[in-house]
This record gives structure tokens, C-alpha cells and sequence, in this order.
DNA sequence: TTTGATATTGATAATGAGTTTCATTCGCTG
DNA sequence: CAGCGAATGAAACTCATTATCAATATCAAA
């Protein structure tokens, strides 16, 4: 609940009254679970998460506020290649791409100016226009190099 | 049915009696018929083709058979986040990655040395030991541009 | 503050990709 | 050819996500 919180909820319902959408109980419980939530997580496990707070709370709901937040620039999807979405804040944060050890998930979050920029080179030389890129690197943690 | 097919067609092959599997009419029709795609198939595509030749194919033959050409190093998984996943081949071309049109699908290879040495550089820089990449570009092609 | 139009919710059913199960058939070796 | 294990196809299943829909909540207008 602190100043982050705050701007980001504002944020959100700005975002939904632009769509003549409404801020709901729900809603505000799930971004500010959502945003306290320290790894990315996939929608399921943040309803297991939200279900303490309120027992009552449906599997959709966050499945649909997800996407909701997704579309107002809150969220962004991160598709390891594990069979579903996880999700990571992206107001608080610079862009950055992620390295994942394929053995525990540890996860490292990275930011490559040059690869960046390379990237954009690339998008221009065949005439498209850059929407969105995903970079995964996938390797073995130190950690796990040693078991 | 040329030279290529034919060396692929060993490949696969060998990587069978290595693992003490069987070389079947069905998984020759698969790999057939999946070298001859130009374009990346999903296994649904794919077996929605293979259907013509011989309409008693199992689906889960197919889903099994591109896993084997997968693990032989014959076959390459795609993700373009689409829910469902895109097969290349493996063997004839260099490695590179994908600029996708997220309007018409339209799909440029390339590759990128620097971005390649610069990927093993944040890897190196982390510790960790690099097992795979994922590079994708969204974009709009020139195409879709106009319209 | 009441009302009413409409957005939202949660339970549940449905979907779609991919996997598992299992009885039957096939491929290979002896 | 016999026998054994691998492979197949049909069908059931899993798992993530989405659609449906009746009941409820929100909010602007009266
Ligand atoms: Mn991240
Ligand atoms: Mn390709
Ligand atoms: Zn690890
Ligand atoms: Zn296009």
C-alpha cells in the first residue's frame, strides 16, 4: 500500500473508466496481490494466493483481471515455453528480458542495450514495424551446475 | 523425396535403433510429409495433411512422431505464443530465429551474429551455462502496413 | 436515496492442445 | 513361422484458458 500502489491503482482506473469499465472489490484485491507478489506468477497460482484473502473469489475473475491489466500496461505476460502465462508488473520496472535455469526456474533479469538496439536493426532492414520482441535465454544456474 | 530427404530419412533412422525403436510406414509418412511443408506446421496442421495420404492416421501418432524428430535433432519447436506449437526443420538450415507479422503471420528468418555473442556474453556474465535461446520479433510486415 | 441500465461475478460447462491408456496390430529376431 | 516388445489409433483424460449465464454489484441520473 504504499506510493507505487497508490499511482498504479490510479492508473487502473483510469484505465477502466476510459473503457467504461468499473473498479470492483475484486479487481483492487487482485492488483494489489498481484503487486505484491515478489516472482512472476501464472494466473492460477495468484488465485491460489488470492483465495486466503477471499475464499469466495472466482477462478475467472483473475483469469479475466489479468488480461485486463495486461491491456492497461500494468502487467505483462511472460510465456517461459512452460504451458502457461506468468505475469510480472511493467509500470515499476524498465523493459528487460530474462535468463532461466531449465533445471529450478531461477530466473535473472536482464537488460542488453546493444541486443536491444541490434533487434531494431534487424526490424528495419526487412521494412516491418517493431511491436514487441521476447528474448528467453535458457541455461543451467551456477547452483545447478554443481548437483 | 531428394537427396536431403534421404539423409534425413537415415538420421531419423539411426536415432531409432540407437533408443531401440522401430522405424514404421506411419513415422516415414510423418517425416515425409513434414519435410516437404515450406512453411512451420503445428501437429494439428500437420496431421490434417497427413490425413489425405492415409485417412487412418492417429492424431496421437503424429503428436508422438514430431516429438521423436524433435529429440533426434530433426525437428525444432516454435513458440510464437500462439497456444499451440510450430515445427521447422532442424537439419538443413543454420540456426536463426523468427520476425513474425502480428497482423498476417508472415515469418522472416534471420540471424544475427552479434546478437548471437552478445546472448553468450549475458549468459557468461551470470555464471550460468547457456542450454537453448528464444529470440522473437513482433512486427508489422511491409504488407500490412498499408492496410 | 432509490432506480434502472449495464457491467461484473462465480459456478459451471466448454474448448483446444497435448498426453495417457489400453486392446489390437506390427516389426524384428530367432 | 513364433514370440516379444514396440507402435498404433480410439477414446478418455489433463490442464490452461475461455464462454455462458443467472444472480449481484456499480454508478449515474432522477
Ligand atoms: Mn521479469
Ligand atoms: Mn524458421
Ligand atoms: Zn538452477
Ligand atoms: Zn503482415
Amino acid at each position: 500500500m504504499n506510493q507505487n500502489t497508490k499511482d498504479i491503482h490510479s492508473i487502473f482506473s483510469q484505465y477502466l473508466s476510459e473503457q467504461n469499465l468499473r473498479m470492483t472489490t475484486q479487481r483492487e484485491l487482485i492488483l494489489k496481490t498481484f503487486c505484491k507478489q515478489k516472482k512472476h506468477v501464472t494466473a492460477e497460482q495468484l488465485y491460489e494466493i488470492l483465495k486466503k484473502a477471499d475464499p469466495t473469489i472466482g477462478h475467472a475473475t483473475v483469469y479475466r483481471t489479468m488480461k485486463l491489466l495486461t491491456e492497461a500496461g500494468i502487467a505483462r505476460e511472460l510465456n517461459f515455453g512452460e504451458g502457461s502465462i506468468r505475469y510480472e508488473p511493467d509500470t515499476s520496472k524498465e523493459h528487460h528480458d530474462h535468463l532461466v535455469c531449465v533445471k529450478c526456474g531461477e530466473n535473472i533479469e536482464f537488460l542488453d542495450e546493444e541486443i536491444e538496439n541490434l533487434q531494431k536493426r534487424v526490424v528495419s532492414k526487412y521494412g516491418y514495424q517493431l511491436v514487441d520482441h521476447s528474448l528467453n535465454l535458457y541455461g543451467i544456474c551456477p547452483k545447478c551446475q554443481k548437483s
